[in-house]
DNA sequence: TGACTGCATCGACGTTTGTCAATGTAATGA
DNA sequence: TCATTACATTGACAAACGTCGATGCAGTCA
């Protein structure tokens, strides 16, 4: 850190964020951090439908039906999306109050 | 895949994000995936002044010099933040509009 | 010119991540 | 009960990542 304050910046005054804090965003933003998850979310978040069936996921993603549950457990963990099972099949949602918080502080 | 639709969903028509979208956007919120760049990002979003100089971000972050200078680099190719260096040393800003393209996703 | 300073780059390392095939596990229906 | 189906979990592997100390490289100043 310099010494002399005149020759380089005026003192940082801001306040870090917290660490929690900072741990727990960027969880939710290392499970935007794959182009697969986008593209998995961006499936279900513009579909006709609110929801999707896992079914559905897994061929036009381009991975291997494990790949994708993977990939799906990371999304549904972050609290972006939703899961429920009805039968033998499970669908998703995006939960949209933890897009909102992300966007908040994005802003 | 199912085979008889009647039994799952009904087909989804959305789109799938573009593979070259999809993996510019997950570029950038890899930048946003670690804590100690989130936290030097939110300590240049939140200084009184709009612009932190390098050396005011090493001490705070608890990490070594070249560990900051690393991470740095990554928010700067991310286009999160700017970087200019004026004398001997180096002063950050971030940059409004990629975090808008970034909450624009989201929203 | 030469010493010093602030930041970037390099090399090495342990850890985490994305991927798949193989296997496990509920739910269904004959 | 038994076979089948839809999805999850496991184990293995290569690639990417975060970290640091050492070193390099401009810019400053005497």
């Amino acid at each position: 850190m310099r010494s002399d304050i005149s020759e380089c910046c005026t003192p940082v005054t801001a306040e870090l964020l917290d660490e929690d804090q900072a741990r727990s965003l960027a969880a939710s933003f290392a499970a935007l951090a794959d182009p697969i998850r986008l593209r998995l979310l961006s499936c279900i978040a513009s579909a006709n439908a609110d929801e999707v069936c896992a079914c559905d996921l897994v061929e036009p993603s381009g991975r291997s039906q494990s790949t994708v549950s993977h990939h799906m457990k990371i999304l549904v963990d972050a609290g972006l999306v939703t899961r429920e099972k009805r039968g033998l099949w499970v669908w998703y949602r995006v939960a949209p109050a933890q897009l909102e918080a992300l966007r908040a502080f994005l802003a």
